[in-house]
DNA sequence: GTCTATACTGAGATAGAC
DNA sequence: GTCTATCTCAGTATAGAC
């Protein structure tokens, strides 16, 4: 089922009921199927009150995306405060809990994704819009991450490993056509745990100078901006 | 400039008239700003005879970038026979050819990804449709190892790890600003380097064991479905 | 500020005449 | 093979009810 962030108001609730039958008929008919004028009719409004809350179609998954991440982070709080793991099972705990939101939702990803290579639209997972959204996801990983013993170059890199770790994973997913999407499953497990072995060797000391490189060739790219302000303006 | 394939026979020249005025409309105002009709008139026939060539818009761009593959396999073949190179340098350079290709087409790939996230679309670069595309592709990248020693294992997969790391590539030089994508070049340049230093460890005896689990990931997940037939009916 | 009703434009795609 | 006419649907515009 779909929740919405904050039901409260007369708006909002009416915003959530064409979101909510919007998401459902997507999820039925696929994206490019239904029409705006079948998600007003469902939700009970006129085609302007649809277009009143959300710009455009895609706007209403980039609506569903957020709420998504927003239940990502909760869940994964909530079941890492459940009882302490090791590393290896909280990452796969973080991983496992998006697909958990996702599972009947294949058919949807499909167009969140549409605009991935384009810069220019707001509704890319890379673009500035979603900039925002993107660092809670990182953020979700941290928490994964938790105090584990880790070297401080491995440390700044591992979120944004790990979001793209579960990014292609959900890829992955998108075309799982195996029952109830058992081998993602598998995937993750077994992804975790190479994850978590790499982890270990890149840890050694012999290792240092290869994520020293690897540490500047994001920093030079750009990849990940928080890299640029460690010694940065705190006080 | 764009090359086509077989220009042989007029029928064959109107198409290709219809995708070089195309490609050239989509560059200069991308993909979506250009419409069907504006592509007929350049091209002097009606919408109908585009649409007769071409059954949709995508489908341009997908012969566009059927010709780029194709242009790939020749020019790194061309390049990597004019004298011989390390491995670090035959790798740079086979990801390098792709993007002099492309210098020009950071606008059109968005429209070239757009499907790539949905299974049941034909122009997904991950289709069915797409596969010998995506094979050709890897062949050009096992050429570029050529006969490096290697590990079989590390050798059954590297044409699929470097066909990855250059799309993750192509979507950094999508979003890359930097004046002639100078900032792309760095990162083929440092990212190969890293590619061939982890290459090194991982080809030391004590990786074996973690090759391994990686290779039966892979293996399990069917991202690599060579992989499944090494010992298979060849006699 | 929230919503209805209706009409209109633009563009991808198709049917059918020639 | 090619063209003209037409369809569909996302999106816009507008005028007004409450």
């Amino acid at each position: 089922m779909f929740k919405e962030n904050a039901p409260r108001g007369k708006s909002k609730e009416t915003k959530a009921n064409i979101l909510g039958h919007a998401i459902r008929l997507f999820r039925e008919r696929g994206f490019d199927s239904a029409t705006m004028r079948d998600v007003a009719n469902a939700a009970g409004v006129a085609l302007g009150a649809a277009y009143y809350y959300f710009p455009s179609k895609e706007a209403i998954v980039q609506a569903y995306y957020e709420d998504v991440q927003a239940q990502h982070a909760q869940r994964v709080a909530a079941a890492l405060a459940e009882k302490r793991y090791g590393l290896e099972d909280r990452l796969r705990i973080a991983i496992e809990k998006k697909f958990d939101i996702l599972k009947n939702d294949r058919k949807l990803l499909g167009a969140l994704f549409r605009y991935t290579a384009d810069p220019e639209h707001p509704l890319s997972i890379f673009s500035a819009a979603n900039r925002a959204v993107r660092e809670q996801s990182m953020k979700v990983f941290t928490m994964a991450v938790g105090d584990e013993k880790l070297p401080d170059d491995i440390r700044a890199i591992l979120p944004m490993a790990l979001w793209a770790l579960h990014m292609g994973i959900l890829l992955y997913f998108i075309y799982d056509q195996s029952a109830e999407q058992a081998r993602t499953h598998k995937l993750i497990e077994g992804a975790t745990r190479m994850f978590v072995r790499v982890l270990a060797v890149a840890k050694l000391a012999v290792m240092k100078p290869v994520r020293g490189s690897l540490s500047s060739l994001l920093r030079e790219a750009e990849l990940f901006p928080e890299l640029d302000r460690p010694v940065a303006s705190t006080r």
